[in-house]
RNA sequence: GGCGACGUGGCCAAGUGGUAAGGCAAGGGAUUGCAAAUCCCUCAUUCGCCGGUUCGAAUCCGGCCGUCGCCUCCA
């Protein structure tokens, strides 16, 4: 394969605009992205935001870059311990129980695992480090027991979020604290209460603040000054801002980060996601009602810095767009005979940049476009151009999009030369043929779908809909079974009286080559009884 | 009060100066015993509204209207 010459644009917060990708290191990218706090079960929410990082892993991977991908684990927070002090628990116990939960959910949704997880509690020296070194350099004060940054001493403080400190002494709901200088100014060491995890330090025993455990974790595992940071568009203010001000108030280094990069929120039937208005959706409760991937797609088909709006409707309709690509890949499947693709998770059973689609060769590589003509020299020239415009989308800001728009271009091309019924056993067509399953499988390991065989898709599919609908599936085959002795002895109104009422119970028929096979409707209700 | 995002066909949505991608839905047709899948055709002279800049604007500027978010924990 041809050395790719990316041209990464990226919409960069701090500066509210794209501009290009630029790497400290030429080739190798340092990302960091805001991870979860452990009190609670994942939520799709959570999910957009680990997704948005999957697919620039997943694209900066494509473009040949080699990635030093961090995400991480706050384990060491309030709500934590307030949980676990209400359980009775170590706090260690609670952030255990949802790490797994947001593995269960991730691992789910095939996100890649990152090259690093850390979590708070393993880099308490590091946080004591950068506490001590922020009060050396200035720009932190002790007062009994607690630290606190003060964000007077850098005068660039506010330039992520363009906040400036004259505006919002007025009027800012802050709590007003006297020991404080500037209302604004922030924990970066909390003293401990009784029944409280704590560490030890040199202003007593107490534990880190929020934002001090990300400044620490990330210059430690990438050093001082990296190139991509990532999150939840609400961290912005407060959490980056006062990111930025400990990690170059500590190292003296800026910018500390090269691109800041937000994605949008996600809502729920038009409102906010809340717990208090009941429309809390888990991704563990998503991904039994639909296909994983059909939680990607619908994440897919907007931009990642936008806002999105879940709904019954809306993922429904992604899984929708899912099985019209399944479709041409299970056509393809079908007419050459078997599928190439098999990929497996790592023996852990999560996925890793190792199970991407790596094409071990062009099936076009030896069959010239003269091979073709007509409509086979036009599909040939969209096999050529598909890899192109799909990644001069994502090279675009990771236009999922539009890159989706190319990809559904060529679904119905390849769709329509194959109701043109072309020989495929053999020679150039077969090539083709080959060339567009590879094409399909290259764009979806950008994308993180197609990690099964279309028949296996499609049956996983009804197989789902049939558990959440609760239909008796031997019940389904016996009426089938009826159907065809109809058919055979040409009762065709008896045959149709069946499949009238199959159809009445979200069950479609299909009369194929091999038989007929069944598929159950679409149109599930989250609020379905399950 | 401060900061910000957004408003494109019935719905979702790309497009940020050169004359509206894609998907879902809908209608018609091909194929099918009937269906499903697939294919073909139709489906925004127009991009919240009003002005301005320009040879030319959904795209730039100004104003207005509307929706949403952050400023307190939040992905």
């Amino acid at each position: 394969m041809a050395p790719v010459e990316p041209s990464i644009r990226v919409y960069n917060t701090e500066t509210r605009k794209k501009e290009p990708l630029e790497l400290l290191e030429p080739g190798r990218v340092r990302m960091y992205v805001c991870g979860v706090t452990v009190y609670a079960p994942t939520h799709v929410g959570h999910a957009r935001a680990a997704l948005t990082f999957d697919i620039v892993y997943r694209h900066l991977l494509r473009r040949n870059l080699e990635v030093h991908y961090v995400r991480n684990f706050t384990d060491v927070d309030d709500k934590i311990i307030d949980k676990a002090i209400a359980e009775g628990v170590e706090f260690t116990e609670i952030a255990e129980r949802y790490i797994e939960d947001f593995y269960l959910a991730t691992d789910g949704i095939f996100l890649l695992r990152p090259d690093d997880e850390p979590r708070v509690s393993g880099y308490m020296d590091q946080i004591l480090e950068l506490v001590a070194k922020l009060i050396e350099n200035g720009h932190a004060y002790a007062v009994d027991g607690d630290v606190y940054y003060d964000v007077k001493s850098k005068a660039d403080y506010g330039r992520l979020s363009r906040r400036k400190l004259e505006d919002q002494e007025e009027g800012a709901r802050v709590e007003v604290d006297e020991r404080k200088r500037h209302p604004f100014d922030f924990a970066l060491w909390k003293s401990t209460k009784p029944g409280e995890p704590a560490w030890d330090s040199p202003w007593g025993p107490g534990r880190p603040g929020w934002h001090i455990e990300c400044s620490a974790m990330s210059t430690s595992l990438l050093g001082p000054q990296f190139d991509i940071h990532g999150g939840g568009i609400d961290l912005v203010f407060p959490h980056h801002e006062n990111e930025i001000a400990q990690t170059e108030g500590a190292t003296g280094q800026t910018p500390c980060v090269r691109h800041w990069l937000h994605n949008g929120h996600l809502g729920v039937n038009q409102e906010k996601m809340s717990k208090s208005l009941g429309n809390f959706f888990r991704v563990s409760d998503i991904i039994v009602r639909y296909h994983p991937e059909s939680l990607r797609l619908f994440f897919l088909s907007t931009h990642y810095r936008g806002p999105i709006d879940f709904s019954e409707e809306a993922i429904d309709e992604a899984e929708q767009r899912l099985e019209r690509l399944y479709g041409c890949l299970g056509l393809l499947d079908e007419r050459l005979g078997g599928s190439i693709y098999h990929p497996q998770p790592s023996s852990e059973g999560f996925w890793t940049r190792e199970q991407l689609y790596q094409p071990t060769s062009d099936p076009l590589s030896d069959a010239p476009a003269e091979a073709f003509e007509g409509a086979e020299r036009g599909l040939f020239h969209q096999c050529e151009g598909l890899l192109n415009k799909f990644d001069s989308a994502m090279d675009d800001d990771f236009n999922t999009a539009g890159a989706l728009g190319h990809v559904f271009d060529f679904v119905r091309k390849v769709n329509r030369w194959l109701a043109s019924e072309p020989e495929l056993t053999q020679g150039p067509q077969q090539k083709l043929a080959e060339a567009a399953r590879d094409r399909l499988l290259q764009v979806g390991a950008s994308l993180g779908i197609f990690h099964e065989p279309a028949a296996e898709f499609f049956d996983g599919l009804r197989d789902r809909r049939l558990r959440f609908l609760g239909i008796d599936e031997a019940e389904i085959e016996d009426a089938i079974q009826r159907r065809i002795e109809a058919r055979e002895a040409r009762d065709f109104p008896a045959a149709d009286a069946i499949r009238d009422e199959l159809i009445e119970r979200g069950v479609g028929l299909k009369d194929g080559a091999a038989g007929t096979t069944w598929v159950v409707q679409r149109g599930l209700s989250l609020s379905d009884p399950s």
